[in-house]
DNA sequence: CATGAATGAGCGTTCATTCAT
DNA sequence: CATGAATGAACGCTCATTCAT
């Protein structure tokens, strides 16, 4: 049972995925989650605070989502990239209205609630990049020990452009494909294209 | 001299960058601009329009600017690369506020004209990448051929993803130097990342 | 009780009366009403359409007002036009606001809405006069027949003039009285008047 | 060779006529008439100067068009009645506009120029009507003597009111003529009308 | 008896929020 | 952990007019 107050959030990610924070109205949220205009600033205080709880209410849902990927010994170094991109690109497939907002918020941000948000996430990457090449370099795993900063740039920048352009490449491809499978091959080829990428950067051998 | 319209295209440029476009109300960019409300409307019937104008300003401003690349027989097809990707990086470290812009856009969007605009340059960058690419193949200078989609958004999305996180890079990176040495290194090791990527998606190799 | 809605209607209606749809600012309706200017877009969605709302309220509260004169078989044909007459009459005298929105709709307006009203009130005057005419002369009550539209003007015509004309005819005729006595002794006159022409123009004669 | 300030004059007659004072802007004007929109206030001094402008140079035009009626020796007391009633009714079909205009303002005005000049037509015509009346009434023309009030707002009001409504009886009679066919029909059996009333208020036999 | 740029006041409307219940 | 009425501020825009030439 979906509680009416989640009700309001997934209504106002949609919208602010689809608008911006301030291109979004709380008419318009109260409106698309059916519920009375004053419940937001009832339930939320204001129009502001429901966009921090919102980001709060995506981050919380997916923030162990990979810490413990650095603490398993089942999967080499290489393999733990790999579960990273793997994991972060399914949350931008899956989970597209919170990428947009978080890009939008990227772009500038005057909320200190969500700079912070955006740093501990950045910087929560960076840390993990940072131990995994370390550990895979002593390794010899691999070869290579780029700036981390490119690096996450390259995964990053690379995957949300993609994300974003899709439906203009797909026009491009003259895709006929339904929705859902173009989506399949999509991601699945950027994937892959990421991952060899990285392999390239962190001079990463297959079958050594 | 500045003229008064250019006075208000460029306080509005600075401002919608800022901002976003709902979220900057048309007093604050008379303000800025130092005119009066009315001139807004006065001068380009509308918000929307000035934006729309906005766009069309910098877009001719720099619309010539790879189409020639292409035709010189000077340089090879490596080279080629290297100038496109060159002109693009300036562009996006010097018009910084206007590519702002063009990524919130790229993350909605209702208007048409702004939409067309993006098509445009997405495919003209992907038009000349193809030619490149079909050309330095031929002549051997590349081995490998890549989606061109996924060569695009890597260095476009590298390019952007880095540069709108610059300044969370350079805390992390303990930079003390001033704005101007930062953003030279920066931007030059950026690029230089840029197209080491390339190389390795193009399989050029520098001194065969 | 008044309601705060009914307020805002009968300011509005004095202030469209004395000023004109254009010529009134919600602002002033606001202030009239002693309501936020916000209210009317609120209660009523916008000015066109407040203005709208009241005409239907006015005609609403007046629809059914001759419609029964018709049916009834204690008065003769003659005594119904006099109903009418007076009924009509007394609307214009006290209810003059409205009516002179009316009487200034009938110079332009655009609104479709108002259009149609109009014409609905006029349609239906001139059908309960050709009913009563056709009856009264199949009747022998009657013994002309004029072209209704004639009638209707005449009758429509002289009340609306008289009315509209009557500070000045009050100058004219040095009257002395006091507003609620000189009115009386005008439209009372101005009422026989009316049916005395309407007896010449139906051939209606008194004592036969 | 129409002047530029009368140019200006007809196109703002048309447009009040059709939206009124408040309705019509003098970008409207000034896009009508083809001249820049600084001329009106430049040659009429303001919005409201030309508009008082429009109606004196209405009422000088037609002002002596009947003071030499009363002073005519070849004619009779009911014949002037009737050139006056002639002269009325080519003047509110053939100036529509204007009349529009001057109907508008007897429904409020604030402007003290607009109230003399209505002042001054009203009583210029109570006057003529009364100085025929009692020179038709000492020679025996004509034998009643009604309130001229009453017969002016008569012969007023149902000829505008007639003129006015023209369009909806228009559509009522079905009438399928062209335009000025139908204008002429309606016209003279309206004139007809209104001097059959007059006949029966002064109690004049034609043939006697 | 001209012109086009520019102005400030005011327009109708919508905004996020608060109040009374 | 509710509701719907009501609010004042701000929105984008248009108005009649004036200014500099």
């Amino acid at each position: 049972m979906i509680s009416k107050e989640e009700n309001i959030l997934f209504a106002a990610e949609k919208l602010f995925a689809e608008k911006g924070f301030e291109g979004t109205s709380i008419r318009e949220i109260a409106k698309a989650a059916n519920v009375n205009i004053s419940m937001i600033s009832y339930y939320f205080g204001s129009k502001e605070k429901l966009y921090e709880k919102l980001v709060e209410y995506r981050m919380n849902e997916g923030q162990f989502f990979s810490k413990d990927i650095l603490e398993r010994t089942d999967i080499n170094d290489w393999e733990k990239i790999e579960k990273i991109v793997d994991q972060f690109a399914g949350k931008v497939r899956h989970q597209k209205c919170f990428y947009r907002i978080m890009q939008r918020e990227q772009l500038h941000t005057q909320n200190p609630h969500i700079v912070d948000f955006l740093k501990q996430t950045k910087m929560g990457f960076i840390s993990m990049y940072s131990k995994i090449l370390e550990s895979g370099l002593k390794k010899g795993i691999f070869t290579k020990n780029p700036p981390i900063y490119l690096l996450h740039s390259t995964v990053s920048g690379t995957l949300f452009y993609a994300s974003n352009a899709k439906e203009m490449y797909k026009e491009f491809l003259n895709n006929t494909d339904e929705e859902e499978i173009f989506d399949d091959t999509y991601y699945t080829e950027l994937n892959t294209h990421i991952k060899y990428l990285l392999k390239d950067l962190l001079g990463y051998e297959e079958n050594k």
